[in-house]
DNA sequence: AATGAAAGCAACCGCCAGATA
DNA sequence: ATATCTGGCGGTTGCTTTCAT
């Protein structure tokens, strides 16, 4: 299957599996176990490779396998996870006892997506179209100067083009956004990579999809966002603890594990580029803490409210459908943010959400990115 | 009844990351 | 330190079945 050796070295069946080599796979892993895949079909007889047979055996053989149609608590059920997690099959079908990814997967392809169309829903945001469509019609205009009369703007009412857009707009605003506030060096600076995509997921994140007051579970902190609305803010970032900035650049972006700041919360708030006091050096940004926009009285309370908020987020951290149950649960409520003390969500609780399969260093942080994404789609209302 | 389109589904493909040699 | 192996995942393909005309 696929560039993996087992497939070379003999030539192997493919395509459907027969009831012969299903009894012969079943009656094996029954016996035995699967042990490692790659010698279960030379031990079970079977010209396959070890690989498919470990598909065989997940998606159809299985003994806890629940069979049959999905029931309307389960579509339901795939439509707020999806909300929540994303593309996150193996996620989603952890949350449906005896459903697989792929029946899930297939049914979000060809069902599920459709239906929430149906409804006006885009399946990629979770939102309504009439929402995303203001959106675009609002970044259709700055378009239209920049670009003319082209393309675009004749599909803008196409639905699919909507969903690109959807997909990348809130990134593209982001990415925008943060450049600005780079270009004005109201964003620490840094050389690595990490620091760089760091900084591009939180600008993106934070940009692209607060209301007045959001929080992010991350890796290792929390990111509480605390805006106003005033568009044309610029960001800075502290600790509600100290009420000190964030300094960027003491965390060390080498760790992939700790590309967030250390064992406490920051927070990032617009502020009027006028009232900042930003110093630039070489190696280290240092900001007033008097300067920046929050009193430490406002930071002293929305700690507290971290505080009063710590065990009900510790739920929501055990379970993820509990996470779903906030959404129903406080849509005109704010979500305050994770408790200082959280750390280390991997993989364990949200953890298990927000970086799954212990993927990390580059691709952590894009996934963090689009976890975030997701979370906000889901989230954004609270 | 025939046929083309749409839907449903099983399986493959390609990639990634951790484990191991 | 590097290469290879392996399990796992999400995306995609292609076959079969169902539906509409």
């Amino acid at each position: 299957m696929g560039r993996h050796s087992c497939c070379y070295k003999q030539k192997l069946r493919k395509g459907l599996w027969s009831p012969e080599e299903d009894e012969k796979l079943l009656r094996h892993i029954t016996k035995y176990g699967h042990g490692c895949w790659s010698s279960v079909p030379k031990q079970a007889g079977l010209q396959r490779c070890g690989k498919s047979c470990r598909l065989r055996w997940i998606n159809y053989l299985r003994p806890d396998l629940k069979r049959g149609t999905f029931s309307q608590e389960e579509e339901n059920l795939i439509i707020e996870l999806h909300a929540v997690l994303g593309n996150r099959w193996s996620q989603i079908a952890a949350q449906l006892p005896g459903r697989t990814d792929n029946e899930i997967k297939n049914l979000w392809n060809s069902c599920l997506k459709k239906k929430l169309r149906q409804r006006g829903i885009d399946p990629v945001t979770h939102k309504p179209f009439s929402e995303i469509q203001n959106n675009n019609n609002n970044n259709n205009g700055l378009e239209e100067k920049s670009q003319g009369q082209g393309q675009e703007k004749a599909l803008s009412n196409d639905n699919e083009l909507n969903l690109l857009r959807s997909e990348s707009s809130n990134k593209s605003e982001a990415a925008s956004s943060y450049d600005h506030h780079h270009q004005q060096g109201l964003v620490p600076t840094s050389s690595t990579n990490n620091k760089d995509m760091f900084l591009d997921t939180c600008s993106a994140d934070f940009m692209g999809n607060y209301n007045n007051m959001s929080s992010y579970a991350s890796s290792s902190s929390t990111v509480t966002v605390v805006t106003d609305n005033n568009s044309n803010s610029c960001c800075n970032w502290f600790t509600p603890q100290t009420s000190r900035p964030f300094d960027i650049n003491s965390v060390d972006f080498t760790s992939s594990s700790s590309f967030l700041p250390p064992a406490s919360s920051f927070c990032y708030n617009k502020q009027q580029p006028e009232d900042m006091n930003v110093k630039n050096n070489t190696t280290t940004t240092m900001v007033s803490s008097s300067s920046w926009g929050l009193e430490r009285e406002e930071a002293h309370q929305i700690h507290l409210m971290e505080a009063a908020e710590e065990a009900k987020w510790s739920e929501y951290l055990q379970n993820p459908m509990l996470m779903l149950a906030a959404v129903h649960q406080n849509n005109q409520e704010i979500i305050k943010p994770l408790p200082p003390t959280t750390t280390h969500l991997v993989p364990d609780t949200l953890g298990a959400i927000m970086l799954p399969h212990s993927k990390q260093t580059s691709s952590t942080t894009t996934t963090f990115s689009k976890d975030i994404q997701n979370l906000t789609a889901a989230f954004g209302h609270i």
